[in-house]
DNA sequence: CACCACCCCTGGACGC
DNA sequence: TGCGTCCAGGGGTGGT
């Protein structure tokens, strides 16, 4: 049990560091793990000298934005950089005058211009950081795989994408072509909300529990967003701070205790290759 | 294309 | 107390 920073977490990072970082220029990037790094290693890949104008989030991932710098056409392009916190991985701001303490874990270091620093710490090492020449080249190639992001999703687009598999709905879910965000968490709490078994094939999903999807995951995700995402072990936002949406959980983690709808033993399953936790008289 | 097994990696839990 | 072993898990890759 790590982290498991799902849309609900990514997305409280991304708030903080809009807050925090943006508008603020980079003056040094200290890469102490080079091969955390993947893309273009040009100067201005990890922003070196631009201002970081915006943080998006597609799903799961960021990226920070650099601004266009210098006059030159060519130079008139905003590089990016896409972020994946994988299990274990934080993106935290560190004010002026509380530089992180030195880590083993903590794999690049942004000084920004007024003294701050934004850190990458990421101990198992499953995230890392895609450098892109500009935000452009982030849509067509990492981002153009990922399905729409899970707080937007219309019950057609979901529909369409659980119809054409025939894999577990649960599978199919976890998916980030189908719809990009859900982590095992949150599949799980979405699937007991709907009152949905996650072996139910995707492509017996009806175009109605479609709908029941997406309303569902939407109040979900908004609710967890509110309580500061899910804090198992590792994660913590961009300050440091853990969530509070793991004391709300209904099934994830509670194996073997009781339904809070039916008062059944919830049972404990092995879907995708992910322990999955539901109930099998209200899921069906 | 759809699907799956495998791999990456570390630290916590557990048994002795 | 310490050591070995098992396990979690997102997603990239390569094989069927």
């Amino acid at each position: 049990m790590a982290s498991m920073p799902e849309l609900p977490e990514v997305e409280n990072v991304c708030l903080g560091l809009t807050k925090t970082v943006v508008g603020r220029t980079v003056t040094r990037v200290s890469v102490r793990r080079a091969d955390v790094v993947r893309g273009p290693r040009k100067p201005a890949s990890l922003l070196r000298d631009r201002a970081i104008q915006r943080i998006d989030r597609l799903g799961k991932q960021l990226a920070l934005v650099g601004g266009a710098g210098g006059t030159g056409l060519a130079e008139n392009v905003q590089p990016c950089v896409c972020v994946h916190l994988g299990m274990t991985g934080s993106l935290r701001f560190h004010p002026t005058g509380q530089a992180p303490k030195p880590d083993l874990h903590t794999h690049i270091i942004w000084l920004l211009s007024d003294g701050g620093r934004l850190a990458f710490r990421d101990p198992r090492r499953f995230g890392g950081l895609w450098t892109f020449d500009s935000v452009d080249a982030l849509h067509d190639t990492r981002w153009s795989k990922l399905g729409d992001d899970a707080l937007t999703i219309t019950p057609r687009r979901l529909h369409a994408g659980l119809s054409r598999t025939r894999r577990a709905l649960k599978a199919a879910l976890l998916d980030q072509a189908v719809v990009a965000g859900l982590g095992n968490i949150y599949v799980d709490e979405l699937l007991f909300a709907c009152g949905l078994s996650p072996l139910r094939p995707g492509s017996s999903v009806s175009l109605e529990e479609s709908q029941v999807l997406v309303r569902r995951m939407r109040v979900l995700l908004k609710r967890a967003i509110r309580l500061g995402g899910s804090t198992l072990r590792d994660y913590v936002d961009a300050s440091g701070r853990s969530g509070g949406f793991q004391l709300q959980h209904t099934v994830y983690g509670r194996s073997g205790l009781m339904c809070t709808a039916c008062g059944q033993e919830l049972e404990s399953i092995t879907v995708a290759g992910r322990t999955t936790v539901y109930c099998g008289v209200c899921q069906t």
